[in-house]
DNA sequence: TGCATTTATTTAACATGATAAGTATTATAG
DNA sequence: CTATAATACTTATCATGTTAAATAAATGCA
């Protein structure tokens, strides 16, 4: 059998770990999860969005989001409108208060990402991100 | 600010559930999680193990291992041995039981691996392999 | 020896991951 | 129109992720 450490799913995961082990305390010191996060930077990038996109763009299962939402609701980051065509669909937007939050954060970790980039070298990191994005499509299309 | 698909972290997420979606359905079917599956793969490969080295090889926190030899334990699959010079280490090793289920699954996931491989490539996946490995020592030889 | 410190592991508490089942709403066939 | 199926979420349940604190045994040192 191959080598234990040579397996993929170890390796990504390794890799994931120590990225966000350089951001995690950040957020942690502004009261938000990775995933919550990913939430909050979602909405920045897209605008109001549905519940169903909001979990395809930030990787999140359906039922992980639906307590995120609940979560950054209650402490009024986000907001719920009716779609008036269609009562199934919930359109989660930022908070003023949400884009603020937002705004106090992202520097900072763009800041750590960059040490990253410094570190590791931009041109191994575009490799890395190429090879990456390949890997789930080709895995993705055969399905 | 980098637009949010190109994100590493996201990236390095997406490339892992892709393979773990080719894996998971036929842990399922055997009665274990991939974290399970790690710890037994771990075991077989390393045999006796103190549970911080376990924690180490299989990449799990110390509370999730605890939980998860717990669940293991009760179902016969490992057994404790305790140290017999110190006591706070407790040695962990498959019972017959445990090595019998991962012969069964083994060969199958590695032929799921094969797949894999087929699809995307040796070269590629060796590049993608040692480009992750880098990453990783990278960042945690800067801390 | 005695006691503060370190080390190994476990508990606790809260948040998310994963799967299945439930609910409400809209679309569609007959 | 209406029964049925499909869609968009939400709930429920069990397992793990993450951090902090607790426990217990071994070490180090006065």
């Amino acid at each position: 059998m191959r080598d234990f450490k040579h397996s993929l799913p170890m390796e990504l995961m390794r890799a994931r770990e120590a990225a966000m082990a350089r951001f995690r305390p950040m957020l942690r010191d502004h009261g938000l999860t990775e995933q919550q996060w990913r939430v909050l930077r979602a909405l920045v990038d897209a605008g109001g969005t549905e519940v169903g996109e909001l979990a395809r763009k930030s990787c999140l299962l359906a039922p992980s989001l639906t307590r995120i939402l609940q979560h950054l609701e209650s402490r009024s980051l986000i907001k719920r409108t009716q779609n008036s065509t269609d009562n199934r669909r919930a359109i989660i937007s930022l908070t003023v208060r949400g884009r603020r939050l937002f705004n106090k954060i992202g520097p900072r970790l763009e800041s750590l990402y960059r040490v990253i980039e410094d570190e590791f070298g931009m041109e191994r990191l575009e490799a890395l991100y190429t090879l990456l994005a390949e890997f789930h499509e080709t895995l993705q299309a055969s399905r």
